[in-house]
DNA sequence: TTGTAAGCGTTATCAG
DNA sequence: CTGATAACGCTTACAA
């Protein structure tokens, strides 16, 4: 910027003048101090603006699971955008559901300045935010409430909507039904599982040789399978717990013959329509989940002092096909 | 930092010391400093220290098409993970394919001082990159290449993929076949373009009324195949343009009644295998693509100055039954 | 082992 | 309308 002062031949606050479009220049003077920027091609640091100007960073961070699953990228996506409506640029990383990577990552975050947070936590104690939070670092957790910390938290009825699973296959007829859940870990699958537990009690004793909780691989859930179907009473319905774990039982349950439980996916696919039968899950809105939370946070940037708010959405129960097989 | 220093009753200097954990400090002293440092809840301003240090910011920047979309969100997991081998964190922009919010993301990311930028790019002209080059700033292309500026780009075989997707369809007996692809602006869907009419050279004469491209939406697509099925000769297979397409014409394929062309798709789909018949696909490695990107990217960032490099990736036809129906 | 002074690139303040 | 000077929070260079 000096540079392009002694070339314009004005004082660096003239040119600074010129670059932020402040009023006050004559027109020839702010000619000159543009084709000086031309010149020399000059960009202005930003870091040294708001380093002086003490203001905003104009940039949100983002720690969540992973942005290659379905899911988290079009939250991801819905934040970015509300973002964008702001001119705020996003930040993001994946922790992989580790909790120490979602630390350094949130941390790391928080020394770059962002000016708030968005979190879906993958450990079980986000105290470490605590300084942020007091520092005046807005937070806000998403899909999974924070731990041992006041913030705002955006979350779905995940027990409502698994519950709601196993409703509509008791109305088909199903007695015997399997739940294939994530690691209890995960405050999602804990919620999952109670609402699975809290449908089956509706019905009679939920059988927990009817639940096998993860982590889950291919051969985890092909396992769990097989032993769903070799019981006394083998079950006839099977609900899954998230994406991932749909995507591996179905692929199990090809390659088994002659045993068709009924399904229900917890979370859309995007070719869930096409299959054969056609998929029936729980859906739940990623981009409404991002788009809420994002706002949230863009007023707490804002200055809202309000108190802390949780907020859930609905579930939805998505018919179409795979959940209406008759016992 | 000076409220730290006058806590613990030392110097500036002596805080900085030991915030950076550079030696020489006396332990007591530096218990000292921590003690206030925790008092204090003081937390290092990166963005000052990079300043004065004139270090890196340690970060990347990444504009790409959209993050929802798994082939894009693939990518971007890819280039996050080599980011953080390297202890970088990652701001990531969709520009939707628009050529205006491509380069405001881009340039709104070199004005934040990133240390490289990885660029999918949706516009047709790259200039306004060339300060920012010429300033030293690395910048990569992925999927796409740049135009009208020199730098490296790591793309994929599209022609080629597309062209073994014909010749298989070929092997299988089949001559009248279709082609929807997305917007020639697209540079890929040129490439496959290119491929599709060099692959039916080989065989005959391309024809024009079997060749439909983008943009495409759900009713544009449906009205293609309904062209192609009511040809004098019908298509009897049809190869897809990228992911999205292949979605739209599976969809609206299953409400055609009576007509089953054989089908390859650009791109593999998460539940390609589960279709019935499954999709045959030509692969791309998107995480691949990611990483190798980030990694030429990191090796510009450390002083790599050898020539511009064009990293061409192989495709890779995945025979799974859809392509494989006879004519 | 610790401290002092200068300066990174920008904006704020106040004077001409 | 324009400019000199201090300051943002930190690190570097050099002393003590």
């Amino acid at each position: 910027m000096v540079d392009v002062a002694r070339r314009a031949r004005v004082s660096l606050k003239t040119v600074s003048r010129v670059v932020n479009r402040e009023a006050g220049v004559a027109a020839d003077t702010a000619e000159r101090v543009c084709a000086a920027i031309e010149a020399l091609g000059f960009r202005r640091h930003d870091g040294a603006a708001h380093l002086r100007s003490g203001s905003t960073t104009a940039s949100v961070g983002v720690v969540l699971m992973d942005v290659a699953d379905p899911f988290y990228s079009a939250l991801t996506r819905a934040v970015e955008e509300v973002a964008i409506g702001h001119g705020f640029l996003v930040f993001a990383g994946s922790s992989d559901e580790d909790a120490l990577r979602e630390r350094q990552l949130a941390l790391a975050l928080c020394a770059r300045r962002v000016d708030g947070l968005l979190v879906v936590p993958a450990g079980t104690d986000q105290r470490y935010l605590r300084a942020e939070v007091a520092a005046g670092t807005p937070v806000v957790f998403v899909d999974r409430p924070g731990v041992g910390i006041s913030a705002d938290a955006v979350l779905v009825d995940n027990a409502g909507g698994v519950r709601a699973a196993v409703e509509h296959l008791a109305a088909h007829g199903h007695r015997r039904i399997a739940f294939l859940g994530d690691t209890p870990a995960i405050y999602t699958a804990r919620e999952r599982l109670r609402g699975f537990e809290h449908g089956m009690a509706a019905i009679g004793r939920p059988d927990p040789r009817l639940i096998e909780m993860g982590p889950h691989t291919p051969r985890s859930v092909q396992a769990a399978l097989h032993r769903f179907r070799s019981e006394r009473h083998p079950a006839t319905a099977l609900v899954t717990g998230n994406n991932r774990i749909t995507v591996l039982a179905l692929r199990a349950l090809a390659a088994m013959r002659g045993w068709h439980p009924a399904v229900i996916g917890f979370d859309d696919l995007e070719l869930a329509d096409l299959l054969r039968p056609s998929l029936t899950v729980i859906e739940q809105d990623a981009s409404e989940l991002g788009r809420i939370a994002a706002e949230l946070l863009f007023a707490r940037i804002a200055g809202d002092r309000r108190p802390i708010r949780r907020v859930v959405l609905p579930t939805r129960l998505v018919p179409r096909g795979s959940g209406e097989l008759k016992r």
